[in-house]
DNA sequence: TATACGACCGGAAGCGCTTCGAGCCGCCCC
DNA sequence: GGGGCGGCTCGAAGCGCTTCCGGTCGTATA
């Protein structure tokens, strides 16, 4: 236990001895650091020479305590490696690029995503909370409003924080209507475990497309993921969704899957089974992952990057000037239609890789 | 300027709060909070009484003052949405799960990787370092040295600092082979700008390949990033690469792309070229990302997972117990044959998903 | 019964920075 | 020439924890 918790030696050069050295105040040193007007050019001038020769770096822990600020901002969300979320990420830190703050990841797992959240935010180590996916209940409310600090939803709502979210009926309607557009009748849907507001969203866009089609809905052709043994926007629930519709005694002609990577997981299944896509049957993602579009699959774009931007801008902003009115914007899917659902590859928009 | 940086209101309940509501030294408090055995039960008992009914958080920013140890851990990368690496994230954030150490991250862009990282190291806010993929010259050596805490180094090595690094000539080199195996004699390489140490080295397995087989090497098979508009491992350098290729008076018959998101563009650029894969042109790719399989992408499988995890195991285990020995290991790649190069799929693992 | 010792706890000095109140000095004004 | 006013600087008091140093007991030992 007495591990050597080695106290490091740094050679610390404090803020003490570049006042020693330049002759002054440790109260002016400080002044210089934060670009306070009250100083004469000379002695400025004279401390940061020492700054200089001494190589001194301000310690920023010490004025993290001092300031009562941590210079960081958080990032929760469910998995940090889905592909979903890789591109929010980068909204984010592109829009903190060349701030001189700290970018912290959280990962809430799937199985108690409330306690990750919980247990990490009682570290009480951030100036800025951006938050995805989870639904936010009245104890989580109470507890992100006590952080005194300001908060971003992405991807789900609530009136007391800025809010920054999907229309996700809209989308998987709009999803839905191309397919009946392309003629299809028996429209199979694949979607996870609604342990997330998303997927009910989707799911009630998915049958009011349906309805005003006049096409009674048929609940065997809705594959939901707790019923099956692979949760979550998976490959493998997508392809036991898709195992599982094509098992139906009239299996569906088209199936909208929620998610790219489930779809990638239905197609793969579909194709083992020797079926022709879209000849067969057509599939509908749900992303527009980069990637879908080599799998040339159909799927719904939902600005994942400019919405990871625009909460981060705002964070920002209210990092440096609080304010009490709470934004709520939606973004509206966008239908990217693709070989998968029987039409030719009409990609006119070409995102641009900037790493 | 005196935008009003909100001296939080928090209902700062304190160490001395505490002290004071059970009737004994801050120390004490102190002490029970760390699990110090220097202290009765019976004021133990009445400290966490007091810290319950108190809801005291210790703030975990003192903390670090006092101790001088972030708990924190950063993970830097050239980019962090890149999918190459959120492979390598994943192992670093399921290692550190369930432990009390933040995860930071710092995107090391591609323009200036080396002024960033010092910049990030300036800040002085780290307990430990995994670096990925920067070479690491004297200069970045030194500064590295400086942090007092212990680094690991990700796909790049030096002998100061734990490294876990691929045999990327090794991966080429069976990529090529496996190429040669199947018939080809005429077999073009498409490379990122080799700003990268691996790039280099993949170009001499690439070689070391052909040689072997007697095939003389064509440098107009030879498609480097640096002669392109599209540098890096993106699809767009892969798609201008391939075209690059098919423009030859004597095009190759076969590819091996640095990438597999390079292949992704290949692929699509001999699509588009009305080119059947693997028929009139066969493809190789780097990477082994999971999408890969969905587009029968045969590929080199870098393991990256574990490389993250095992870097990461490490840092814990020195950021608790420092020792002076240097790890110095290397991960082999493994191939994974599927369509593309001609032969039938036959994915026999499967790694599941599960978050 | 005196001594030693260990368990337990309080006090206080940091950790390295920010910031506020106060002081000094030179200058202008009446 | 005295008072006042700014510009500039210093000193010291925090920020909320950790930790070392002693001190006070109670108990075991001679």
């Amino acid at each position: 236990m007495s591990s050597r918790l080695s106290p490091p030696d740094r050679p610390k050069v404090t803020i003490y001895e570049v006042a020693d050295d330049a002759g002054v105040a440790i109260s002016t040193v400080s002044r210089v650091l934060n670009g306070s007007k009250e100083v004469s050019d000379k002695t400025r001038k004279k401390v940061e020479e020492s700054i200089e020769r001494l190589k001194f770096k301000p310690q920023r822990t010490a004025k993290t305590l001092a300031k009562q600020q941590t210079h960081s901002l958080a990032v929760a969300m469910p998995s940090t490696t889905s592909l979903f979320y890789v591109e929010v990420l980068k909204g984010v830190k592109d829009t903190l690029r060349e701030r001189d703050i700290d970018l912290l990841l959280c990962n809430l797992g799937s199985t108690a995503p409330y306690q990750t959240l919980g247990r990490f935010l009682s570290r009480g180590a951030v100036d800025a909370l951006l938050l995805t996916s989870l639904p936010v209940d009245d104890a989580l409310a109470a507890e992100l409003a006590s952080l005194h600090a300001p908060v971003a939803l992405v991807g789900t709502r609530h009136d007391d924080f800025d809010s920054f979210y999907l229309d996700d009926a809209y989308g998987a309607r709009i999803a839905t209507e191309h397919l009946i557009e392309g003629g299809h009748e028996r429209i199979g849907m694949v979607t996870p475990h609604p342990w997330a507001y998303d997927a009910e969203e989707r799911i009630r866009g998915y049958r009011q497309a349906l309805e005003s089609a006049g096409i009674r809905f048929d609940p065997q052709l809705l594959v939901a993921g707790d019923t099956l043994k692979h949760a979550g926007y998976s490959e493998e629930a997508g392809t036991e969704g898709m195992l599982k519709l094509l098992a139906l005694r009239e299996p569906p002609t088209a199936v909208f899957v929620s998610s790219d990577v489930q779809a990638f997981g239905a197609w793969s299944a579909a194709r083992d089974r020797g079926l022709d896509i879209p000849r067969d049957i057509v599939i509908c993602g749900y992303d527009n992952l980069k990637l879908s579009r080599y799998l040339d699959l159909t799927t719904v774009s939902q600005h994942m990057y400019e919405i990871g931007a625009a909460a981060t801008e705002r964070l920002l902003d209210r990092m440096e000037q609080d304010s009490d009115d709470r934004i709520d914007r939606y973004f509206k899917p966008e239908l990217i239609v693709r070989a998968s659902t029987g039409q030719r590859d009409a990609d006119a928009v070409e995102d641009t890789e900037e790493e």
